[in-house]
DNA sequence: TATTTCAGCGTACAAGTGTAAGCTTAATGT
DNA sequence: ACATTAAGCTTACACTTGTACGCTGAAATA
């Protein structure tokens, strides 16, 4: 039997399920943009005008789900790197698990992808906000594994975030056995800006 | 005086009206899935429904504004090659040659940006197709100078695309002052790259 | 000169949008 | 026990949208 469910309870409940809607309807052909309020009630069950009791407007709902979005991608990198401090390659890992991520939350990539170059300049500044999270996290793990400047660090990362992004944008659109092309190009390419970065300083 | 037009040029006129005027709107904040018709009939000066005597709707538009993006970009690219073959550095050359045109047309640039991850999938491949010739032509040249193999060009040259066409993402964004910050970045990330294919396959 | 063609226009309509105003009803506070 | 609060609903309104239909007038063709 279903518990009576406080007051404070079913207003968080039904706040989760706008939340899901949207994600779910957020799939590859809306954007936050176009996505309308309406829309996103009649997913999750609501009245249009209920909308307004949990969310200020549309970009209101945006800003939280880019949040949240990039909280599961710090999340991931958090398990991708104990899955690494074994033997394992870290490029290798790393990317294993962020094709993995991409394939298993699509909606919740595409966001970030979408909004990155969307037309609300609020929502790009704050998936920048989430990518520089990103970067800098991996940054840090970078320069204290290989032992570069931080400056260094810095730029290798970003470069090969980029570099990811970019072929997980690719992977969206592509069927799961060429996907497994895109991820063995990226490991090459990753392989690259890390030698590269070798060299450019040596020891 | 202005000569009499012939119905044709007159029509040809009106076409590049709609497509100039679709550029403009094209800013930061509209995005080809968020642009009406009626807007753009509006900004090129003629009635909505005189827009279908030129285009089937905004996606048939949409798509001749994608061809014209890429277009540009390509000559651009030759005019870059052309700067390049004296003894100036080809890295520093073609990322300054891109930056300015980004300033210059902003709005081209952003449409490819944009539609890369749009909420068309017609576009999306479009944009791709684009963006894969663009990474053919630098992958020649690549391949060429730098003597290596057609494989190890390929990825270096899309690697390289990724990573300065994110910068470009970030530049839009930017004032002038810090987007010398971002060309310096990037010129130093591509050159990880290039050590490390030159790495990564010695000779 | 007479006929045909067709770019551009005005009108009209159904569908979808955001959101204001006010009601209902059940959980909460006293 | 009663009063208050607030989540969710229905109704309503002013807009914007795409596009079907039919007209006009001038250029092209015969």
């Amino acid at each position: 039997m279903t518990a009576k469910k406080s007051r404070e309870q079913q207003k968080q409940e039904t706040r989760q399920n706008i939340i899901n809607a949207a994600f779910a309807c957020l799939d590859a052909e809306k954007s936050l943009s176009s996505l309308s309020l309406r829309e996103i009630a009649r997913n999750a069950g609501i009245a249009p005008t209920s909308f307004y009791r949990h969310f200020k407007d549309v970009n209101d709902l945006g800003m939280t789900l880019v949040d949240e979005a990039g909280l599961m991608l710090r999340q991931l990198m958090r398990s991708a790197r104990r899955r690494i401090t074994k033997n394992s390659n870290a490029i290798d890992t790393s990317v294993d698990t962020l094709m993995e991520f991409i394939n298993e939350n699509k909606n919740i990539f595409r966001v970030l992808l979408r909004e990155h170059t969307g037309t609300s300049a609020e929502f790009r500044s704050a998936v920048q906000r989430e990518i520089q999270h990103f970067i800098k996290e991996l940054s840090d793990y970078i320069m204290h594994r290989q032992k570069i400047s931080q400056q260094l660090a810095d730029l290798q990362s970003e470069a090969m975030v980029m570099i990811v992004f970019s072929a997980g944008a690719q992977a969206l659109d592509t069927q799961p056995n060429q996907q497994i092309v895109i991820a063995e190009k990226v490991k090459h390419q990753l392989m690259f800006v890390q030698l590269g970065v070798r060299q450019f300083k040596p020891k």
